[in-house]
DNA sequence: CTGGATCCCAATAGATACTG
DNA sequence: CAGTATCTATTGGGATCCAG
């Protein structure tokens, strides 16, 4: 991204990567739906670009928040995983989804997944992050 | 905004309304700086313009974020406030200032808030809400 | 003074088509 | 399959201007 950044506030530092209509629906792909390839982040509900996706992809690699291998099986598939870093996402992710699911009017399904995730407190986020890691593995 | 919903996720919805560089800026302005006015949200750091600063503001207000009165002891000037949805953005604020301490190198007084904030959990968050809906009445 | 509106221009993002 | 190229539409910053 490169913008000189604006100030230390840690919340403009998250903005400064993360404020926009597309990263953290990327990140959501990948610790909720357990998206790994191009394909499919592009056929998500919310239609990204496969120009801004390429764009995002490039930067989230660069800051450190997921990389990029090979899928062993298909040489011509692209694998992403989220780092260490991504995973941390996770609680931010449970807050939205939690603010979305209370003041606007959200899919009933989701938002019970978003309020049981958010109502389980630090313990349910680490579990699930504890799952995340070992999904690495694979 | 008037954009039409792209899906029902909550985490989507949340992001059609605040996934911007400054909605949430505005925000932690008003939560943790305490500012009301304008011209005090054109004062932060990051340097938001007058024209979006308004747009924003309108916006925010129209979904019910954030309501605007007259300063009863200055006739000029408008007063922004807080809804109850507006100071449920807390825990979002919280998480996003932790991952940015955490993971991007902020500066240490203010990662410290942050830090302290979200390992507080749930009993510091909801005293720190508890403060803000009382201000309020001044 | 204050909250905003206006204008200009640069950067961003979407659609579609195409390539290694 | 994972991206680029290109072209266009929209957004956003910066400066300035204005009405109450």
């Amino acid at each position: 991204m490169a913008t000189r950044e604006k100030s230390g506030c840690p919340i403009n530092l998250s903005l400064e990567l993360l404020g926009d209509r597309w990263t953290l629906l990327i990140i959501r792909d990948m610790i909720f739906a357990g998206k790994r390839h191009f394909r499919e982040f592009l056929q998500s509900d919310e239609g990204i670009s496969s120009r801004t996706l390429a764009e995002r992809l490039q930067t989230l690699q660069d800051e450190g928040i997921l990389t990029r291998g090979d899928d062993p099986t298909h040489a011509l598939k692209a694998i992403y995983r989220l780092t260490e870093a991504g995973i941390d996402l996770l609680p931010v992710l449970a807050t939205l989804g939690a603010w979305g699911s209370k003041h606007r009017k959200a899919e009933d399904k989701l938002a019970r997944i978003a309020d049981e995730l958010a109502a389980g407190g630090e313990p349910a986020l680490e579990r699930m992050k504890t799952a995340l890691r070992t999904e690495h593995i694979g």
